[in-house]
DNA sequence: TTGACATTCAAGCGATCACTTGATTAGTTG
DNA sequence: CAACTAATCAAGTGATCGCTTGAATGTCAA
């Protein structure tokens, strides 16, 4: 009884899942997919790997129960296995930005001068008055797969040509993918650049996804 | 801008912490510490493993930000960094449970049959109409770190010394330090055996702390 | 200071991991 | 069927990990 051989096995199981966080190109991978399924030959490009090591990954992970496989005629697309994995995505990413101070440093590096942001409450506030536009500058599948109500996509690469489509005179506020992205902060830089007033959400649309889910519930 | 390397540089900080959960020694640390506090050579003994390799994970833990250490004469006590930690932990085990299939069979092997079990609405209407006995099985270390609030502490080991103790006519619900623990389990089997009525919570103190803490906010 | 104990360090080992390369399989299209 | 593409498999590599052993460090108490 309470055997130490079976205790550990226990523990073990739960470590094959644990095993799979601990990899920066799989976290790298779990950040996509948290947007929208995708294809492995899509996701290999995104994080600049070759197919095969980005397949063995995702089998990893599939092993491990983070995502789901379904195939479409030559392809493989994968997708998160459910919400509690994107919460579990998140939470890691949090605590490790509370406790690590390294990553704030990486995350300083990688983004840059940040802009100004603004918090959901906020964004709220001002989309019930009317008087902000709210640009989603993901590419158009993550779009399509789910973004904030009454958001215009506008990819940040085609932002440049469709100023004009932004009605002058009130905010603009651009969000992506998440604090870690950097489109939103581009979009904002760029924006601002253009004589725009012009802010970004603080956080991504998987976030506010969830935050949306608790308010229903 | 939004270089590659920069990118793989702040996934890679981040995957230092998912790395530490990633082991199955370092799990079952963790499991322990989210009771209580405990020196390097109380872990280990807990373990089963050598004061040296505990002490390597511990130190690994620390430098992920998953624990805090702190000095106590001769010895060196380690606790959890904080709620964010344990919640990731809680997280981590929940989602291995639904997703992975190993995971419930490793349980069952170790815990053996499993005793009835009541949660936590049920126990709290039950206590407001004070018919039941709330039982701590687990060390009165862990007892003394916190506790449900009108629980008695009776560790296991003690549980069938102090059966005169326990009111006869009241149903006994056992509780320890989670779903993996094979006390609560034990304790209700040998109650039973002793003709008492008893079940078992299906959670244990560190959930039922996190529920009280986001009742209260 | 010396002795005792708890912890950490350092070196070494076998096992596992991440990535590469090249072959193989599965599904579609001509 | 053959040609093509997407994904996976299989084998090999250097790097990292987990554990052991034995020495070094830190703290307290005599």
């Amino acid at each position: 009884m309470s055997s130490r051989a079976e205790k550990t096995a226990l523990f073990e199981a739960i470590a094959a899942m644990g095993k799979a966080f601990g990899s920066a190109r799989r976290l790298e991978l779990l950040d996509l997919l948290a947007q929208a399924p995708r294809t492995v030959d899509e996701l290999a490009r995104a994080i600049g790997q070759s197919t095969a090591n980005t397949s063995q990954h995702l089998l990893a992970m599939h092993a491990a129960g983070l995502v789901g496989r379904r195939r479409e005629g030559t392809s493989v697309r994968y997708a998160l296995s459910g919400d509690d994995v994107l919460e579990l995505w998140l939470a890691l990413r949090q605590t490790a930005v509370t406790r690590l101070a390294e990553v704030e440093r990486a995350a300083q590096a990688y983004l840059g001068e940040d802009a100004e942001a603004v918090d959901r409450e906020e964004l709220l506030k001002r989309m019930r008055r009317g008087d902000v536009v709210v640009v989603d500058v993901r590419p158009h599948e993550e779009f399509a797969a789910g973004h904030i109500e009454g958001a215009r996509s506008i990819p940040i690469h085609e932002l440049e040509q469709r100023l004009a489509e932004l009605p002058e005179g009130r905010e603009v506020i651009a969000y992506c993918r998440g604090p870690f992205c950097a489109y939103a902060n581009e979009a904002v830089h760029r924006l601002r650049a253009a004589g725009r007033e012009a802010r970004r959400l603080d956080e991504g649309w998987p976030e506010w996804k969830l935050a949306l889910q608790e308010r229903a519930a």
